[in-house]
RNA sequence: GGUCCGUUCGUCUAGGGGUUAGGAUGCCACUCUUUCACAGUGGAGACACGGGUUCAAUUCCCGUACGGACUACCA
């Protein structure tokens, strides 16, 4: 029995766009379900685009998210290297057999020949212009070379590229698990490049190679990839690998929250969402950008909500643990169709993370930003402190936000709220709770209110008139958790503190 | 332009020859509440269009429209 292999295979150029996080996740998905391999390879092989620092982003993505490598460069494995530029001499053997079985040719063709000649074409009315089999017997290459040229060329170190040799009038058909069968006739397919000037592959080359050297079982990639997949069969049969192709599954893209086209990394500063898994300082501000993590959000939750994205177990559940998701994934129930990137679905998702997550671990995470803002409760109270906001947040950062008056030693009290509820009648009420508050010796949230509760009846006042005062006394605002739940949470002493700091306060500002 | 792929509420989607076309999110209303939230209840909201096949089509087939990807010595 054959174990699953797949690959993440990206390429280094820049920051992790949340699709591909997504194309991992399905991968790790499939590998873990069924105790298969999920491997991490580098495709490298254009040294043009290389971005330094960006394979250490990818690694740190994937490890944020919680999708670790069981191969792949610094996880080890035994199929490596598995970054594609330390794999150069496996792609010149293969590519010297395939000249040597036929199945591709030298082309000395330079790139400014090919676009004047693209050009010259296209003036001509043809937009069509392919290096194909109509047309490579009129280019320089070892096709219609003499052997001799060719060999001298060679030996005078010509640039050169290798391209597949397409054959002609062949239907190609690629069986896609997603898509069902897909065709493609080989005359709409032209020659692809496979080995550049400059000695490395183009990916077309470089990925049937590793896919077939590392054993992969699976290819799951996003859906551009689907037009070269002809290539890509034509090159295993060339290599007479056809009997371990993998097969392939192509997913859906994820399109951008509004208007048209796929989603891109403009949209996020343009919407103000993150589109990363974390944040990419590049060179230029314009090249920065903020991630889901340093947004705020749950890796739990990112990986839940792009993992309803574009799949469904067909059930009504929609929180899953990675356990869960590893336990309901299955290729077969991927859809076809691209899936809008809802940001409101995701701030939803994190929210249920927030509140499913235990208050101590709550408090754990909050507690750097607590400590930035030069606080440092105990733990005990960070706990009950985000026990009581959680509720009302989707995002940790507003844990801070919403309730940091509760965590500072002062509020500050809003003067709108202040002159629109305060009333000097009330005083003499609120000097009695603060006195019968002081008084009291355990300090639970049930038993304060049916105290203070009592103690204004007692006064003649309404319940509703007092209450807002000690809210404004102790949050400083019309909003927030329960007046007694906050006075539990702050504590006799403090509690005590705010409403005499309050009256002192209120008789000030009134006069 | 060519090749390939796609199209169910605003969004994510379930479903699939006969359903009141289901859920979630977002929106609105109500309830709860000392406030803001949470929660609960309810509401508006979809099968792109045109032809076939069929007793019956949103579901199958073919077109059209619309959208997208690809069309590099980039991945």
């Amino acid at each position: 029995m054959n174990t699953i292999r797949v690959r993440f295979a990206p390429s280094p150029t820049g920051a992790l766009h949340i699709g591909g996080v997504r194309t991992a996740l399905y991968n790790y998905l499939l590998a873990k379900k069924f105790h298969g391999t999920f491997i991490l390879r580098i495709e490298d092989t254009d040294q043009n685009r290389f971005v330094p620092g960006a394979e250490e982003y990818i690694v740190e993505s994937l490890l944020w998210c919680g999708l670790k490598p069981d191969e792949g460069p610094g996880f080890g494995g035994e199929y490596g290297p598995y970054r594609q530029s330390e794999r150069r001499e496996i792609y010149q053997t293969h590519i010297e057999e395939l000249i040597r079985n036929g199945h591709a040719y030298y082309a000395f063709d330079t790139t400014e020949e090919l676009d004047a000649l693209r050009e010259k074409e296209s003036a001509a009315g043809n937009h069509n212009f392919k290096y194909d089999a109509g047309i490579r017997m009129k280019m320089r290459n070892s096709l219609r070379l003499s052997q001799g040229e060719v060999e001298r060329l060679l030996a005078e170190g010509a640039p050169y590229t290798v391209r597949l040799k397409v054959p002609e009038n062949q239907v190609v058909t690629v069986h896609d698990l997603i898509r069902g069968e897909v065709h493609f006739q080989t005359q709409e397919l032209d020659d692809k490049v496979l080995l550049k000037a400059d000695g490395l592959p183009t990916y077309h080359l470089a990925n049937i190679v590793d896919d077939h050297l590392m054993r992969i079982t699976h290819v799951i990639r996003g859906e551009e990839w689907l037009p070269s997949t002809g290539h890509h069969v034509l090159l295993y049969q060339a290599f007479g690998w056809e009997d371990t192709m993998p097969a392939f599954a192509h997913l859906p893209l994820i399109l951008k929250p509004d208007g048209k086209g796929k989603l891109s990394k403009r949209d996020g500063a343009r919407l103000g969402i993150p589109v990363f898994p974390i944040s990419w300082a590049g060179d230029t501000p314009e090249d920065s950008f903020v991630g889901f993590r340093e947004f705020g959000f749950d890796p739990g939750a990112v990986l839940n909500f792009l993992a309803l994205l574009g799949w469904n177990p067909g059930t009504e559940q929609e929180l899953f643990s990675i356990d869960e998701l590893v336990e309901a994934f299955s290729i077969e129930k991927i859809g076809k169709g691209g899936s809008r990137f809802d940001f409101d679905k995701a701030k939803w998702f994190n929210h249920q993370y927030i509140l499913a997550m235990p208050n101590a671990e709550l408090a754990r995470l909050l507690r750097p930003l607590v400590q930035a803002k030069g606080l440092d409760p105990s733990e005990k109270f960070l706990a009950a402190y985000c026990g009581l906001l959680k509720d009302r947040v989707h995002f940790l950062p507003e844990l801070w936000e919403v309730g940091h008056y509760l965590l500072e030693p002062e509020v500050e009290m809003n003067p709108d709220a202040v002159s629109k509820k305060w009333n000097p009648d009330l005083a003499p009420a609120l000097k009695n709770v603060t006195e019968w508050l002081s008084q009291q010796t355990s300090f639970d949230a049930e038993a304060l209110e049916a105290g203070v509760k009592e103690l204004i009846n007692e006064q003649g006042i309404k319940p509703g008139a007092l209450l807002t005062v000690l809210r404004i006394a102790l949050a400083g605002d019309l909003k927030g958790p329960g007046v007694f739940e906050m006075m539990e949470l702050l504590g006799k002493d403090a509690t005590v503190q705010r409403l005499a700091r309050a009256l002192h306060h209120f008789n000030n500002s009134a006069s």
